[in-house]
DNA sequence: AACATTTAGTTAGCAGGCTAAGCATTATTG
DNA sequence: CAATAATGCTTAGCCTGCTAACTAAATGTT
């Protein structure tokens, strides 16, 4: 019994973050971004000049795939590289002008998708359910 | 205010969904399985010589994605490919004994997974968390 | 029967994500 | 000071996942 309702909740989170993962993805592809790349730049939003070693920290993930991220980002000109002066094998991370132009697009973007995910949620409830993300979060590490 | 709960709420999911993926994806590792192998060997388990596209059904995912993992898994030797004799374009996906034989070890990890991610929620809470995330999902589409 | 359309899968190329291994550069220590 | 270790990042190769474009087979339509 117990278990059917466990397993739901399991299933029921993987098919909301890949379902999330899409919608908002494609939503972005509209600013010639992919998901996760706007994490990256909520960063660099939040002060740039950050190492790639500050940019692994703050998405959670691996250095290879900041290297990719940054690659990518580069090549679509919202960022750029430059090589720290005291420590060479430092690489600083820097928005230009278009990757600084793109954060309100985004946060819009962001809002609109929130707000469909949480709707006919009331206000009570979001601390309830934040309560429980929480709580499973922390029984993650 | 209450957009700092909302904004927690989608953050927690991202982080909740990314870990969940890591962790699991690592215990899968010991059977040589990637995360999501297990879900297309799932639908085998519930009954072999199924098409492709209903792996794409099953899995909500596109037909390309399937070839990949139909591939992958074969090469290691978990299922295999039959064409069908009826319809000539349509591929069947049988399990192999190695396949067969992951079922229970699967399901085990999947139970440790589980029961790591809901420790300490009650019964009566989990039914509470799995109606907001039966909302969120089916704001989703 | 001949042509057009739909369906099932594949291929190529891209994204995020990982591990393992390698390369500089810096810091540590004998 | 020289050998060693640690740090920051890159490369190669794999995974799931996508879109766009393709092939081949089955079905519809004229």
């Amino acid at each position: 019994m117990t278990d059917a309702v466990d397993c739901d909740i399991r299933q029921s989170l993987d098919r909301i973050s890949s379902q999330m993962r899409r919608n908002y993805g494609e939503s972005l592809r509209e600013l010639n971004l992919y998901v996760g790349q706007d994490n990256l730049l909520y960063r660099l939003w939040l002060g740039d000049g950050v190492t790639q070693m500050q940019l692994c920290e703050h998405l959670k993930c691996e250095p290879p795939t900041v290297t990719n991220m940054v690659k990518s980002l580069e090549q679509n000109g919202f960022i750029y590289r430059k090589r720290d002066g005291q420590d060479a094998r430092i690489m600083r991370i820097f928005l230009t002008d278009k990757g600084k132009a793109l954060e309100t697009p985004v946060e819009i973007k962001w809002r609109q998708h929130q707000e469909k995910l949480l709707q006919s949620i009331s206000t009570e409830d979001r601390l309830v359910l934040k309560q429980f993300l929480q709580q499973m979060e922390s029984n993650l590490l």
